[in-house]
Parts: C-alpha cells; sequence; structure tokens
DNA sequence: CCGTATCCCAAAGGATACTG
DNA sequence: CAGTATCCTTTGGGATACGG
C-alpha cells in the first residue's frame, strides 16, 4: 500500500479546519489517544518486533534487554487492549504464551515504519542541531 | 511525495536484522529518540498547527486551550533545538515572536499525517476493542 | 514460564506569580 | 506579549518478591 505525504498533510489540514475538530478536543482527540500508546517508550519497538513474526513473552524479554518485567507485560496488556495485538496461551508445561499482531495492528506497522524510516534518515541532522544548540545557549548563569 | 509501506516495512526488517542494530541500543536507537518527542502529548500537535501557518505564542496557546504556558515554552525549545521549528523575533513594542515549521520539520509533517490520517480511521475500532476487552476482564476482585 | 502486586524514586506536567 | 522560576501533584517506570 503505499501514501501520498501530500494527501495526508492535505486530509489533515482539512480535520483541523472544521470547527470543534475532534483534533483539539482534549476528550476525543484520536492523536493524543493514539500517540499516547504508540508513542510510549515501548509500545512501538514490540510492535516493530511482532512485525517480524509473533514471539513468546520470554523472547521479547531477550530481546528489549532493558526493559522491565512489569513494563513489558503492561505495554502489551496495553496493546491486546487496543487490539492491536493478540494474545494466545499453550496449555503446556510449563504454559507458554504467544504475542503477535492482529490484522490492525498490522496495519499501523506501516505508518509506524515510515515514520521509523523518516527517523533513521534525518537522525544524524537532528543531533546535529542539538549541538549546535546547546552552543549557542550556553548552561545559564545564575543572577550575582 | 509518495511512500510505499510494504518498503518502509522491509527496510525496519532490514535495520532490526543487522546484528547489533542501533534499533536496540537503549542509548542511540532513532526510534526511542525521535518517538519520545513527537510522541509526546503536545509536539505533535504543534508540528501540524505549525504546518498550517506560522503562529505566534499566543496563538499556539489559544489553539491549545489545555496546555500550560510552562509546557507550551518547553515544548517549543525542544523543537527548536532538534531543528524542526524555527524561532523569529520581531523588536515591536511589545514583542511578538513567531514560530515555524523549518524545512526539517516540513519533511516530518508527511509522515505524521500519515500517522495521524491512520489514527483518525481507526480509532472508532480501537476504542470499540477497548470497551470489547473490559467487558471481557471486569475489574479484578480482591481475594477474600 | 508467565504474570501480578508492592514499593519507591524520578520525571512529567499543571498552577501561579514574577520579569524583560 | 513572551518567557522564567517555583511549587506541587501525578504519572512512568524500575526492582523485587510472590502466585498460578
Amino acid at each position: 500500500m503505499k501514501v501520498d505525504y501530500e494527501v495526508a498533510i492535505d486530509t489533515v489540514k482539512a480535520m483541523m479546519a472544521e470547527p470543534a475538530s475532534a483534533l483539539f478536543d482534549p476528550q476525543n482527540c484520536p492523536v493524543r489517544d493514539v500517540f499516547a500508546h504508540i508513542g510510549d517508550k515501548w509500545a512501538s519497538l514490540i510492535l516493530q518486533i511482532l512485525g517480524l513474526r509473533p514471539h513468546r513473552f520470554g523472547e521479547l524479554r531477550r530481546a528489549i534487554p532493558d526493559i522491565s518485567q512489569a513494563m513489558l507485560t503492561g505495554t502489551l496488556r496495553s496493546l491486546q487492549r487496543d487490539g492491536l495485538i493478540y494474545r494466545e496461551v499453550f496449555p503446556t508445561r510449563p504454559p507458554s504464551v504467544e504475542y503477535g499482531l492482529t490484522e490492525l495492528g498490522q496495519s499501523l506497522l506501516g505508518p509506524v515504519s515510515a515514520l521509523v524510516v523518516w527517523t533513521a534518515e534525518h537522525h544524524g541532522r537532528i543531533r546535529q542541531s542539538r549541538t549546535q544548540y546547546d552552543l549557542d545557549n550556553p548552561p545559564k548563569k545564575k543572577k550575582l
């Protein structure tokens, strides 16, 4: 599936132009709502990993060494609640649990990956910009 | 500019396949780094608004009624530091300040808008999924 | 092996008052 | 008008220990 960025930009502009656009309604804003999830520290990473293939709980832990068990469980729950991933329990001994993308999650993988690609391409320039900014704006001095 | 989601997905998969991929390096992961900014509660919203046209500080405040002055200032600083927006001061009395997208910010608008469009299209299904999940998983009971 | 519960600290974020 | 400083509350997220 292909997407034209110009069209997407215009679509969003049109959404914003509506009076009382949902985009500006703190209660009902899809952007804040969804970005709050996929934008969090771990969710998009998990999404990408599950995009490769389904993983078991322990596999995910090993794939993301610096995540705590509590956060992994919590993030998976949240994604599952949103219908982006499925959770399947196999009644083995000891039990094993597999996570994978639902169709909805799969459909999210495209736009998110596009953003990741942008990110990877421009990361250097962003870091450069930060360095420059910090040079121009040295840590402030207190009044004497 | 058009983007093929399949290509983006494959690109990211290739990035993840590399041994010691930067994507899994907590220190150097562009995804975490950039998502931490644009994924935050306000940054993407500001990006979209500035995509419409440059805005003054007060205009932004009015456009986003539920943002505190401190958060607005902080978010703008962060975006400026990353080189996504510019800040221009007009020496009027009283002074006025204009914010707008840089070229880099403009180039980010496409991928982010694509994600916003996805979000708007699927928000209903996500909310539905949440409701269903909450029905299936009633608030837990304490042990007696 | 998976998941939950608890505790605790650090950072995010809001309100308000003050300055250039 | 724009921005800073301070205070205070809420949340995010890590460590650990325990239960199914």
